[in-house]
DNA sequence: TGCACTAGCCTGTATATACAACTTACAGGC
DNA sequence: GCCTGTAAGTTGTATATACAGGCTAGTGCA
């Protein structure tokens, strides 16, 4: 006999992540606090504690002293999704970004793009290419793949000002991440629009996101590998938030 | 007027941090139950429940229900840091997993290595080259050097049988570790080394490791861009134990 | 009008207590 | 000898209570 029902701070945590995930709490809402936890669910303060706690540590909500628990940014959790806005990237280095829409038209999956969202075949979607600039050099082509009826409004976006990335963060959060990352040869499409050497290696990052537990996005993403590089710093959890973020870099040169 | 004191939960788990990472408790040790530290710490049950409950959620202790609390094995905490020993890899995979060791000697830092290790020119370190196989086919060339003062019987081991990253899990913690991932053209010996194609791309992993606050390890990982790549899989906290491993896979041919 | 103070709400921490469930060791009975 | 029951120790959870400190709005005084 498993216990036949969780204990209560998890169903506290649940019920909470259930109404973010939902939409139902948009980020920057107000979160029950404490007391009304105690009011209306019938725990003691301290269970609502643990609860609203754990959800801070996993960052969900951000809870001030004196004023309340908030629903955290989705734009600040998809931190934690370890691959940060190329934009943000560029801006923080004090460099200018820009980017070059090449496509962004409707399409119906097949192939590579038909496994990695998990859909029918000849499933509507839309497909996304753009080259992010840093200082007027390209330092990454993007192909993207969004899944039809998770982002209706899809041809109506401005990429050049916007990252489908950060577009697609502001929907709905992003809650599961795959990353593939592999060195190849770019064949000479890539190579033209990247501006790359003849004899210079490409890397290349396979991204899949999942929101309220279906794949709704799948990219390419290369890099001119002489150029760029990822980095992960990892420190122990404890000392502030456990940061695991993978960040692209400019190399030195 | 900050607090002038960290709260009592906080200073009981830096107790306990410093007591593993200084090496006075080592992996499988016992820790001290809830009631002793109620005993010896002068603090109450809860305080005491929520440090272990915590040092549980990050990795450094396994609790068992009507046991004890016990260190947590370096090696499992060392999944935390992101890419997995390659050995354990191949196995997993059901492959026989192999190593050829090229060098392993002793030298004095300087240049790359002597800014990665963040020691004095000269300084004492070791270098150990060694090709990893996966059914006798090569896939990781590991170019590594070893803080001398940090693990002084270097030249003892045999890291055909224990590869270096296992062998310096065993030695102490890994508490912090950088990744640096890049994709290059592999020079002549490392691509004869590794079995490529002339017109092949290398993944190159950079990694640094501290342990007890210093870094302690620098390597250089280099993997033939056709036959494999890195992988990613981020879930959200609060399902099992939030993963963020990367792992090297064989590429599906 | 403008300023200072206070009351009320919120989170952060700490304690004392209680019960349940699990593990181990040991004593007692068969 | 073997099995069973029990007691002690451990973690997991839940409650009630308390005090400190941050934030906000509103009251009241100058």
């Amino acid at each position: 006999m498993k216990p036949l029902e969780k204990p209560r701070y998890q169903q506290l945590k649940d019920m909470i992540i259930d109404r973010i995930m939902s939409g139902e709490l948009q980020p920057r809402d107000r979160v029950p606090s404490e007391h009304e936890l105690v009011d209306s669910m019938k725990v003691s303060r301290m269970t609502a504690n643990r609860a609203l706690r754990e959800l801070t540590d996993e960052g969900y909500v951000d809870r001030i002293a004196g004023k309340g628990t908030f629903v955290a940014d989705f734009k600040a959790a998809s931190h934690v999704l370890e691959v940060r806005n190329i934009a943000d990237e560029v801006e923080r280095r004090g460099h200018t970004y820009s980017a070059i829409v090449h496509r962004q038209e409707r399409q119906q999956a097949d192939g590579e793009v038909r496994d990695a969202l998990q859909v029918a075949d000849r499933c509507d979607v839309f497909h996304v290419m753009l080259v992010h600039q840093e200082n007027g050099v390209p330092i990454q082509l993007e192909d993207r793949y969004i899944l039809g009826v998770f982002a209706p409004d899809c041809l109506d976006q401005d990429f050049s000002r916007v990252t489908p990335s950060a577009w697609l963060s502001g929907i709905a959060p992003l809650a599961e991440a795959e990353h593939i990352v592999r060195a190849t040869m770019p064949d000479r499409t890539i190579r033209d629009r990247l501006g790359m050497d003849e004899q210079e290696a490409c890397l290349l990052v396979l991204r899949r996101t999942w929101a309220r537990g279906i794949p709704v996005s799948f990219a390419r993403l290369h890099h001119p590998g002489t150029r760029f590089e990822l980095t992960g710093h990892y420190v122990p959890p404890g000392t502030k938030r456990s940061s695991n973020v993978f960040e692209l870099k400019e190399l030195r040169q």
